[in-house]
DNA sequence: TTTATGTGTTACAGTTAGTAACACTATGGC
DNA sequence: GCCATAGTGTTACTAACTGTAACACATAAA
């Protein structure tokens, strides 16, 4: 046996072009395997870029359509709520589910400043917390 | 090719079993192969175990001392620090190194609360703002 | 010297990501 | 109606990584 088996999806599993092709989907919103193609800067054959979209689709983080014979692939999730999800993963499995050790962790591996985490937790709650009618993409 | 070629040493990387080890020893502090074992609920041969321990020690994740022929293992960096490190991964892949897109991903998909996460920054802020002398592990 | 106990080396199988060829199918132009 | 083109579906091969372990070697204890 090998490899994490995952029940749920969740990157850290992603591959190297897997992850940029997703980013390039976020960046853009909407393509083809052509546009994709010719996003990446690599000089891959297409049969490889529609492997990966397909791969990236069962894997949850993409969703097409059909238009006029042509898959457009979108993001099926946003990328900040898969990176929310990628977090948590790490912060059950190395912060016990804590999320404050994980906070502590980042000040700690300098991968965050104290002052920035707390200016970031004002304006994060102040931006939010009166939910004007301020939409909200759903689970 | 295939696998991440992660230049670094990051979790993620990490199987369910070397992420299990990794945790008891993290817990434990030091360990020989066999107490690691017996921690272990599995059955599994020392070999295996004493590979998997190699393997972390390859990574980084863990050092090892000889004593009396026998070797300790010791964690090589704190689970926060690794978890902290994971993140900031996650953060430049997902969220082009803004941490405050993450905060935002992570008050999104429920893994943290906003409120929750505004007390959690003014505690870090408060708890660590006057290093009383408080020892800290460093980099 | 034999026996434990622990280490080093080597290996094999399963999974996944990177990469791609090839066959099949409409669709538009001639 | 026939053919070329564009796009899809299927299948496959390889390398890397993890889980799992056997086996050989060394040394301390009995």
């Amino acid at each position: 046996m090998a490899r994490n088996t995952q029940s749920g999806h969740d990157p850290g599993e992603l591959g190297e072009l897997e992850r940029s092709i997703l980013l390039i989907i976020w960046r853009k919103g909407t393509l083809t395997a052509e546009q994709v193609r010719e996003q990446l800067g690599r000089p891959l054959k297409d049969s490889t870029i529609r492997t990966v979209l397909r791969r990236l689709e069962e894997k949850g983080y993409l969703t097409h359509a059909v238009e006029d014979r042509t898959f457009l692939y979108r993001p099926a999730e946003s990328r900040q709520r898969v990176a929310g999800r990628a977090v948590k993963r790490i912060v059950d499995w190395f912060c016990a589910g804590s999320v404050e050790a994980l906070l502590v962790g980042m000040v700690d591996s300098k991968v965050l400043d104290r002052d920035e985490l707390k200016r970031l937790a004002e304006r994060i709650a102040a931006a939010k917390s009166t939910p004007s009618g301020k939409k909200e993409a759903k689970p």
